[in-house]
DNA sequence: TATAATAGTGACAACCTCTGTCATTATTAC
DNA sequence: GTAATAATGACAGAGGTTGTCACTATTATA
C-alpha cells in the first residue's frame, strides 16, 4: 500500500478507535512501528489532535476534536445542512454546549468555492425562522443528559398558578414555536406531563435516593401514548369563514379537520378532550366573527360566559 | 512538499477551482505535468469526481459531487449539525432539489464511533419542531431563485377575500409556524407585502417583459423596512394576568414589552402600527378574563364591538 | 484542412523518500 | 526493579517519485 493511502485509512482508524497503541497499528497495517511513528507525527503535522501517554496502560489518544473524513456532498446537500445548521442561531439556548457557529465557520470555510457561492447568494433570501426569545434556558443540557442516562431531576417549576418542587425523570427536549418543552414522568403526578424549560426556575439531579423508573422505551415519538387512558373526547363542530379557516389552519397545533368549500369558507369538526375546552373557547372568541361555534354544549356554554364576563369588564350591560 | 501533502492541497484546490488544466496545476504546485497528470489518477481512485475533456478550451472538472476535504469536528459540533439537519425532515418542501436525508446519512455514516453513538443516544430525546403541515408546496425553488436572481415571477394568490393574480419580485422566503413565507414587491400594491407561499396556487417567471426593479440590497433581515412610511404608531397599555403573560410572551410574534411583577401578573405597554389594531382587539379577545385592555380608546371600541356581535351570534342579549 | 491546445500513456534513469533495524532515552504503572 | 510504552537518531537499502521525452488521440478554430 503506498503511502498516501495507508496515510488516509490511518486517519479514518484512529478515528474509529478511541484508544491505541503504535504496535497495535503496526500490527494492522503491516508496517514497522517505526513508520506507524513517523505516520502519526505526520497526522498530527495535518492537524489531527493526537495525544500520547508513555507507560503500561498508555498509549495514543484522539482528543475530542475529530476529523470527518473526506465526504462526497452534492452541492443541494451542502446547502441544506449549511441552512439547517444556520437556524439554530434563532436559539438562544442550545443543549449542546458547543456553540454551532463554529462548526458553521469551518464547514462553509472548507466548502468548495461554487458552494460557497451559492451559499452566499442565498444567505439573506432563505430562512428557517424560530420565534426569538430573550429568556435564556440553563438547564437544557442537564434534561437532555438525564433523559439518556435515565436520571431523575428536582425542578422548581413556575406553573400557570404558582411554583412548586417536584422531581421528574426527563423523556427528552424539544423546542417548538420558540419555546424549550420537556415532557418528563412526574413523580409527583405519577403520571407523564410537558414542562416548558423557561418555567423550570432551578433544576438539579435527584440526590435524594429517587429509584428511577424503567423508561428506556418511551421517547418523543411515543411518550403522549402513555399514561393518558383518563381521557374523553368531545366532538367539536364549527363553521369557520375563509379567513376563520387559515386562522385554524395557522395556529391550532394539530392540523385540524376541516372540510373546505370551494369559496374558502369551511367546517370545523374534531374530537378534542374534554380537558382542553377551555383552550378552545378562548380560541374561538379570538376569531371573533370568523367562527361561529355550535357544539358541543358545554364549548358554548363556556364562550358564553366568557362573553358575559367580559361584557361585564369592558361596561357593556 | 512531500507527496502526501501534495495530494490533500490538491484535493482542495481541484474543489475551488471550476475548472482547470493541467499545466495551471503544475505551475503552482512547481511539479511537471506528468506528476500532476499522476496525482489527479490517484486523487480519481480516492473517489474525486474528476472529468476531461481534451481539446482546445478542455480541461479538468469536478462534477457537481464535491468532496468536503477532513474537517476537524468537535463532538458536540458534529451533533449540532446532525440535529439541525434532522429537523428538516418536518418540513414536507424544501427550496432545495436534493433530499437533506441524503447528506445525513452520509454525514452520520462517516462518523467517528463515538460521536455515532452519543447521537444515537439522543436521537430520541431531542428535537426541533417545526408545525407538520399537510400542505406540500411546490414554488418554494422557484421563488428562492427569482429572489436570487432578481427575477419578476407572476402568481396566482389567494388572499383572505379571493384569488387575484399578481406579479411579484420576491425577496426571499422563509419558515415559520409551519408555514413558508415570501417578502416580495408587488407590482400591483407598488409596495412589499407578505405572501404565504402555500396560497401561491400558481407560480411561473415573468413572460410579459415587466423589468424587475434593482432591489439587490433588500433581504429578509431589512425588508420590512422599505415602503412603510405610512405607519402610525399607537400605544397599547393592558394589565395582563400571570397567564396572560404567559400567552402574550408564547403567541406574539414580536417579542411584547411587558413589565412583570413577582407573583407573576405583568403590564404590557408596547406601540404597534394602527392597521394592526382588529388583530390585537381579536387577539386579547382571546385572552379571555386574563387580560384587561385600557388603551387606546380605539382598541378597547373594538373589543367594544366583536363583543357585542358575539354576543348577539350566541343569544346573549 | 492544417494547427494548436489539450488529455493520456509508456519508458527510463536519476533521485529522493520511505522503511526497517538497531540503539538509546524517558516515563510510568505495578 | 521490571515491563510496557512513547520518542528520537542514524543508516543502508528498497522502492517509490519525478522529470523528460516520445508518442497518440481528440477537438475547436482559423
Amino acid at each position: 500500500m503506498s503511502k498516501s493511502k495507508r496515510l488516509m485509512e490511518l486517519m479514518m482508524t484512529v478515528n474509529r478507535m478511541r484508544k491505541f497503541t503504535v504496535k497495535e497499528l503496526a500490527a494492522e497495517f503491516n508496517v514497522s512501528s517505526r513508520t506507524i511513528l513517523r505516520d502519526l507525527q505526520e497526522l498530527s503535522e495535518l492537524g489531527v489532535p493526537l495525544y500520547s501517554e508513555v507507560g503500561p496502560h498508555g498509549g495514543y489518544q484522539v482528543l475530542k476534536e475529530r476529523i470527518l473524513p473526506p465526504i462526497a456532498f452534492g452541492v443541494d446537500e451542502a446547502v441544506a445542512m449549511f441552512f439547517a445548521s444556520h437556524a439554530l442561531r434563532h436559539y438562544l439556548s442550545l443543549p449542546f454546549e458547543a456553540e454551532s457557529s463554529s462548526a458553521l465557520q469551518k464547514f462553509y470555510f472548507y466548502m468548495p468555492g461554487d458552494v460557497r457561492d451559492r451559499i452566499d447568494e442565498m444567505k439573506n433570501r432563505v430562512d428557517f425562522h424560530a420565534h426569538d426569545r430573550r429568556q435564556k434556558v440553563d438547564c437544557l443540557g442537564l434534561l437532555l443528559e438525564a433523559a439518556v442516562r435515565q436520571r431523575v431531576v428536582t425542578i422548581r417549576y413556575g406553573s400557570k398558578q404558582e411554583d412548586s418542587e417536584r422531581s421528574i425523570q426527563p423523556v427528552g427536549i424539544y423546542a417548538s414555536n420558540g419555546f424549550w418543552y420537556c415532557p418528563a414522568y412526574c413523580f409527583l403526578r405519577r403520571g407523564f406531563r410537558l414542562f416548558r424549560c423557561d418555567r423550570i426556575r432551578s433544576a438539579a439531579f435527584d440526590e435524594t435516593g429517587i429509584e428511577p423508573l424503567d423508561h428506556r422505551h418511551v421517547h418523543l415519538g411515543n411518550w403522549e401514548e402513555f399514561g393518558r387512558e383518563e381521557r374523553i373526547d368531545v366532538r367539536i363542530v364549527a363553521e369557520l369563514s375563509r379567513e376563520g379557516v387559515q386562522r385554524c389552519q395557522g395556529e391550532l397545533s394539530h392540523v385540524p379537520f376541516i372540510a373546505v368549500r370551494e369559496d374558502g369558507s369551511g367546517r370545523l369538526d374534531q374530537r378534542v378532550p374534554e380537558s382542553e375546552l377551555p383552550y378552545f373557547a378562548k380560541f374561538f372568541l379570538g376569531l371573533g366573527g370568523e367562527a361561529t361555534v355550535e357544539g358541543p354544549e358545554e364549548l358554548v356554554a363556556l364562550i358564553r360566559k366568557l362573553l358575559s364576563e367580559l361584557s361585564a369588564k369592558y361596561g357593556l350591560m
